[in-house]
DNA sequence: ATCATAAAATGACCAGCGGTCATAAATGAT
DNA sequence: ATCATTTATGACCGCTGGTCATTTTATGAT
């Protein structure tokens, strides 16, 4: 019997419209100014329909970052492909993500935004923690890096992969998320974007690197 | 004529009460959750009188926030106090944020919020913008500090000392931002607070410490 | 083709919110 | 006592996220 396999896809495809739909205007307009009435009148259906595919509205943004991270995913892993040690690899992670920022920066903002809420007030499912954290994520990629360079004697031991993984993702994040949100004040201070990234990089070099 | 300045103590006073008021109901139910009518009734006041001291829930939110601030900056002031080379004071510094972050929890809190606000999109007036970043703020502290350090030959030079401040102080909020919005999985990674701590402080020493 | 059942979609509706403003009360100068 | 100015009030507004009784559409048995 194909048709409950039709309808299951069907399902799937309306799901993928509705977020289209609101990346379209979260996108365009910002989540907080975003109303669900905005998405469902681009998606061209009522705002009921759009609560049968997705519980909130935080829970239809938790699924256009969960496209960003995909993105992200993919990225890192053409940009590891074919480096040999894990500390050079590390390298090209932090440049991924940083590219990242820049060239899919919608996304990256849907990531920034989960990244200032609190998990256990999220109602995420199992499923969704488990992919955004656990299954092949950005960060799980990461730590098999940093486990590799520990191998190959290019990383520095001494700390658990794991923290440090999560730390230096932590880090990361929060020097973009300071060059997203702070950069008004850049001038007052004789700094830039470049000059934070550089000063990053160059602390986990002599930091992390052996 | 005094009659004027007792109108500007009581004016003072009454936006202290508002501040207190609010600090009760947002540190309670948390900012979201909250609304200004609960502040005014908390208050004792009308919410429109609310409204005749801040322009926006935000501007009452930055008024909690700024108090915050003033207290990290005169626990950073008494940390440093008494201490020799710019390093040691660098990690006085860094002990007390991480202090900080627990004992002052709410407010510490209510600083995040703000870290993951866009700047330009907060409705700040210079004044605002200048006591937060400008002024003795403990971003400034920790500029003098490094600027310390490096003069005495503690910590790294080769980096701007602006550009180095403004990394570190990122890279420690965005470290304790998920310290306190994802401990839900730390479980899953077999890491906890303690740990990602040392893997900051461990980075940090080796990657700017000489 | 007809019809009963189930699945999908609708949109009027609701409570709560941040914010406003015409009005009223309190205060101080005359 | 009178009046002008400052301070306070709370009813009111528009908009939002979210719900649900009702309707429309699709399906399979007859």
């Amino acid at each position: 019997m194909g048709i409950a396999e039709r309808k299951e896809r069907e399902k799937e495809r309306r799901r993928q419209e509705i977020i289209d739909a609101a990346e379209k205007v979260f996108f365009r307009t910002g989540f907080d100014q975003s109303s669900m009435d905005q998405v469902a009148e681009e998606a061209e259906l009522s705002k009921g329909t759009i609560y049968l595919y997705f519980k909130s509205k935080e829970d239809l943004h938790w699924a256009i970052a969960a496209r960003g991270m995909e993105i992200l995913k993919e990225s890192i892993r053409r940009s590891v492909a074919g480096i040999r040690t894990g500390a050079e690899k590390l390298m090209a992670i932090g440049r991924c993500f940083i590219e990242f920022s820049e060239k899919h920066r919608d996304y990256f903002l849907s990531l920034l935004f989960f990244e200032g809420k609190n998990l256990e007030k999220l109602h995420l499912s199992k499923k969704q923690v488990h992919d955004a954290f656990y299954g092949d994520s950005p960060i799980m990629i990461l730590q098999q890096t940093i486990e590799e360079g520990m191998s190959d004697g290019s990383i520095r031991t001494g700390l658990p992969a794991a923290s440090l993984t999560h730390t230096l993702w932590a880090q990361t994040l929060g020097v973009l998320q300071v060059i997203q949100n702070k950069k008004e004040v850049f001038d007052l201070f004789g700094i830039d974007r470049e000059s934070l990234i550089r000063s990053h990089i160059e602390i986990l070099r002599k930091g992390i690197i052996q």
